[in-house]
DNA sequence: TATTGTTATACTCTATAACTATA
DNA sequence: TATAGTTATAGAGTATAACAATA
């Protein structure tokens, strides 16, 4: 994602079916989304997948950074980059896996703790602005109808 | 998007406080219904933004591809490929528009509204299928809430 | 001056294949 | 054989800037 404007739709002009695609109306929204978090960020070098990162590595202090890719969706081909990414920033520490010594077992650093601490603020508050139509209750609701779409990508 | 497995996510692992950001989950939801999608349009050269400009272009004969691109949210340049592309397939008309000479006005061939209808009841079955889950009344639900989100999109 | 379509460019995300070192 | 991490590569998607023709 990146910097431009969050793409206003133009409301005078018909989508025809297209409005009635649960698959299209799931990509805009996580467009808006996602736009506006990385404008929220920028400057921070701060992005959805390292934060994503940092959350589960800071869940499960140990894990190794395959099973991080795994729980995110993301090749082990591409967890390069970013994990070298944070490494490099001292924002986690990558040692050898005691039990297999082909992995890496990841950690937080005290500064990749305090990090993680100020952008989840942030992003909360984000969530908190971008979702202030939405009451408790249909926020919930939201985050139970997509965890169920998410599920039927484990089928397979 | 394109072809390879939905990503299934490690169920033993904890998200942390990403389990609880709409925005992390949009984006997963949204992922697992475009990989899947791509998938099951394999071969046909068909893509989420190339229905969706079919299906605004169905919906609003006449239409300019700037408009069309706003409604998606679209830039005016990336819209270029696009739209070379479905016009060198025989899926739409590019006409100089005659109120406005430096636009072209836009129209599906009788070749894209075949290919349209054709695409679209495989798009149906494949949301048929993927969200079997949900009852009409979540779906209803979905959308609502989804177009809710994006609606925020407009306000810069 | 502003807008339509265009070209050129660049950066991110993601997919594939092949390698190495371990298991 | 299979797996963890890596490298290299390619294709989408998308952002920016600048240009010609027209408004």
């Amino acid at each position: 994602m990146a910097t431009q404007a969050p793409a206003a739709p133009e409301i005078a002009t018909s989508l025809g079916v297209l409005d009635e695609l649960i698959g299209y109306h799931l990509r805009r929204a996580s467009a808006v989304l996602a736009t506006d978090f990385a404008r929220m960020l920028e400057g921070t070098d701060m992005r959805q997948v390292l934060f994503g990162i940092l959350s589960i590595v800071r869940e499960n202090p140990g894990i190794n950074q395959g099973a991080v890719g795994r729980t995110l969706g993301i090749q082990r081909a591409n967890m390069v980059g970013p994990v070298n990414d944070l490494a490099e920033r001292g924002l986690i520490e990558r040692k050898a896996d005691k039990e297999d010594r082909r992995a890496f077992s990841l950690a937080l650093t005290p500064k990749g703790e305090a990090l993680f601490d100020d952008v989840l603020a942030r992003i909360r508050a984000h969530e908190e602005a971008m979702l202030a139509d939405l009451s408790t209750a249909e926020r919930a609701t939201l985050i139970d109808l997509l965890g169920r779409i998410e599920a039927r990508g484990s089928s397979v």
